[in-house]
RNA sequence: GGGCGGGUACCGAAGUGGUCAAACGGGGCUGACUGUAAAUCAGCUGGCGUCGCCUACAGAGGUUCGAAUCCUCUCCCGCCCA
């Protein structure tokens, strides 16, 4: 297939947007002999969703898949209970069996949002690590050096910090190596962040007598705070599972320095597309508003299709710009009669506590039907159906009824 | 086994007898502004019957008019030496 393509496309298209290649040359080599590839991508199911970060090296999957290239997915079900220490400062916390084994489930759906299904093959590390005896891992661990797995920069920070490293956590690197031999991968794709990791893969497959895999590293997508790396733990992330609307949201409020990154990285924007949309931004003919809704609307498309994506910028447009309700308004029952109005916050699921409303009510963030409610808190009484709205984003409608009595 | 350093609010981190519901930073919330749920600026960020009371600084006791701060024991964590 795809052989109309010259050698030089098909490997600008194979490389686009890379950071890392080792060896390149050696890789290169491979794909000028139409060799079929295995190409190996693991995913730790760590947490529950995977993330648009997560989105970033298997779009580059799934163009290789595109020019005839094989794709294997690594659940990553034996060292999810370890967690993978790149870049964290504290050792993570280990998670149940079962925990994973719910995550992996979801997380090969999201997976197949990107990744063609067809041709796919998918692999779980419980597989080989299952038969493993402790003289294999003892063999395994034999590969490398304290020395050579202590070089990681997190965890010679660490030590400098006198901060524990565990050892499964030394471990990690080898055991994601190991799968490179179970799988007998031509080639290992991964974030920037995982260079270290994927080296080692080579070096544990040469130790097994196996050539070693070929190293392909994309950049890191930034999280919507556009400062550090996008983690579902941080907050900062944009789940692929996420509703439109919430996806979209969350798009619309990155910095301005990211939209052109997230084009890139997180769309299927066609590399020129993107160096046009970045030198009108640049010029001004493009507002960076409407540039970063046009990255949102694609992201959105993506996972919930072009209807979806429309609705939810529409959606966006009306609440925040026009500052009108949203189309849904969740209901609250609540009782009749004069209600206190910290109460009525807290019923309404708005506060937590009476103290919470009452801070909230002394900020002028409470609005019921049109009119802000004072700070000084009165009983307040409203026909059914009123809109009870606190600050800029939450909305409700308020039904009388008796059912709403505590 | 020995030595040292720790356990403070959602997180990080100050505070070593009263003026501590606890500095500061992050996060969150709110207000102003705005193309935006961005940036910036400002405020808020334990609970309740709110000029007061209650709960809270690993746990349990104790000293004191008064303790996050001092003492005792317990639990937990880190580093170093063996």
């Amino acid at each position: 297939m795809e052989s109309s393509i010259s050698l030089a496309d098909r490997w600008e298209a194979l490389l686009q947007g890379v950071v890392d290649c080792v060896d390149a040359a050696h890789l290169r080599a491979r794909v000028e002999r139409r060799e079929h590839l295995r190409i190996k991508f693991g995913i730790d199911p760590s947490a529950p969703d995977i993330h648009l970060g997560h989105t970033v090296p298997m779009r580059l999957l799934r163009r290789w898949q595109a020019l005839g290239h094989t794709p294997v997915l690594i659940i990553g079900d034996v060292t999810a209970q370890i967690g993978d220490p790149t870049g964290r400062s504290v050792t993570r916390p280990q998670l149940a069996s079962e925990e994973v084994a719910a995550n992996a489930r979801t997380y090969l759906e999201q997976l197949f949002t990107v990744v063609d299904r067809d041709g796919a093959e998918v692999r779980w590390q419980s597989e080989w690590f299952g038969k493993l005896g402790l003289l294999d891992v003892l063999r395994l661990a034999g590969t490398a050096t304290v020395a050579q797995l202590l070089q990681r920069s997190d965890f010679g920070q660490r030590m400098a910090e006198e901060r524990p490293i565990g050892l499964h956590e030394l471990l990690y690197p080898l055991l994601q190596g190991y799968d490179s031999v179970a799988v007998a991968a031509d080639v290992e794709l991964g974030g920037t962040d995982q260079l270290f990791n994927l080296l080692r893969g080579r070096e544990v497959q040469r130790a097994y007598g196996m050539a070693p895999q070929d190293v392909v590293t994309v950049p890191l997508l930034v999280g919507i705070d556009g400062q550090r790396k996008m983690s579902k733990s941080l907050g900062n992330a944009v789940g692929v599972a996420d509703a439109p609307d919430e996806q979209f949201g969350r798009l619309m409020s990155i910095p301005d320095t990211q939209i052109l990154p997230y084009l890139e990285l997180a769309t299927p924007t066609p590399l020129r597309e993107a160096r046009e949309l970045a030198q009108k931004l640049g010029s001004g003919i493009v507002h960076p508003r409407d540039l970063k809704e046009l990255m949102a609307r694609r992201v959105v498309a993506e996972f919930h299709g072009e209807a979806a994506a429309e609705q939810a910028a529409q959606e966006f447009l009306r609440r925040f710009r026009l500052k009108e309700l949203p189309s849904e308004v969740p209901v609250v029952a609540v009782p009749p009669g004069p209600l206190d109005p910290r109460d009525l916050l807290v019923r309404a699921g708005m506060a937590s506590s009476r103290s919470a409303g009452l801070r909230l009510l002394g900020q002028g963030a409470v609005r019921l039907g049109d009119h802000r409610l004072p700070a000084a808190p009165e009983p307040v009484e409203f026909p059914s159906g009123t809109i009870l709205r606190v600050g800029p984003r939450r909305v409700v409608r308020l039904i009388l009824s008796e059912a709403g009595r505590p």
